[in-house]
DNA sequence: CGGAGTATGCATACCTGGTATGCGGACCGC
DNA sequence: GCGGTCCGCATACCAGGTATGCATACTCCG
């Protein structure tokens, strides 16, 4: 429901249509997250629907402004009151995939964390390479965005250190092959039949 | 595509059916995220449709088991070989609600700032009680589930203090009232228009 | 025994977020 | 004026996910 709330809360700003919204979004976070022009329109429909938001006569450019309601505002003024809970917060991926790694026979766990670190750390440095190579450096709503990704990447290479230190504790280091990396490249063979 | 490869992953183990991945995957992560038994069936379609699984004929007791491919098993090595990639996370709500609130008049940053850091607290405390009040100390894929989500609220703790000290920096401490908060109860007076 | 209640395996309908594509008008260059 | 291309907008469609329907089978009684 992110989208929702944020376009509610472009139009606080004003009367503005579908091009506009996405546009306003996408500038709001630095343009890291961009937003399909598709999903503006379904998104407004509901949004009027739900009677959030009230669209206005085409002007005489074509475009189909749309504004806030009341019931919109004060839908908009309950999302910023509420904190944002841990159980409607999306799957952890990554640690789906870990927890399963260690269960799943044949799979080489220390390198799938290896791999991953490597690949974080990798972001990492793009990060504060953009952060620090900023041309407008005044622009708080997108440095903000950009130290979040930060610190959500170090604490996800952190926790893949201390993944590892468990394995070690835990598990005794692999001795065998690992068999289910054979499987790559051999695929559709089956898939045919 | 986070469901697809962890039934694959689960499938790896050898045959199962519906209901058995349900509980095998909810239980590999601790029922930290419950799995609904149509994704299950959806997915399972799908793969079959991908030929990375194929359909065993029903048993006596009416259950349809499914078995890997060796394309699925191709495919499992390669999700399990490839990291994530930063891109492919789904949108971080927290940050794009708080870069909204930034740009969105009349609204207190640092009440929402403040009110999520609680939130956070309270539920890194939960998440700790959790932890120590286990009962299965060895379940060593249910603790790494647990501690990354630790290791994540934590990080969004630091984020916020941050936040916090960046609008001291930034912004003059508002101090008018914050018109928007007001419309919070009006809600529907104007959706019947 | 028989019938109500309940758990289980399975299927379907539907909602939502998202991408790809179609379409008409405005603004060019020539 | 005429073809191209860009822009604002809309539609169709797909995938992931939840809620719900619906049989079968099992249990627990009177």
């Amino acid at each position: 429901m992110s989208i929702r709330h944020g376009l509610l809360a472009l139009l606080e700003r004003g009367q503005m249509y579908g091009y506009q919204l996405r546009a306003a979004f996408e500038e709001s976070t630095g343009s890291t997250w961009p937003l399909n022009i598709g999903q503006v329109y379904t998104t407004l429909s509901r949004l009027e629907r739900d009677g959030l938001v009230r669209s206005l006569p085409e002007s005489a450019s074509g475009q189909r402004p749309y504004e806030i309601t009341d019931a919109g505002r004060a839908d908009l003024a309950l999302w910023f009151a509420t904190p944002i809970s841990r159980t409607d917060r999306p799957r952890d991926e990554l640690a789906i995939k870990l927890a399963l790694a260690l269960t799943t026979p044949g799979v080489d766990v220390r390198s799938v964390v290896q791999t991953q670190r490597t690949a974080t750390m990798r972001a990492l440095q793009e990060l504060t390479r953009l952060k620090y190579s900023s041309d407008n450096p005044d622009d708080l709503p997108w440095r903000l965005v950009l130290d979040a990704m930060v610190f959500h990447a170090e604490a996800e290479v952190r926790w893949l250190d201390h993944c590892e230190s468990s394995l070690v504790r835990h598990r005794p280091p692999a001795a065998g092959p690992t068999p289910l990396s054979e499987a790559v490249g051999h695929s559709g063979e089956e898939a045919r039949r």
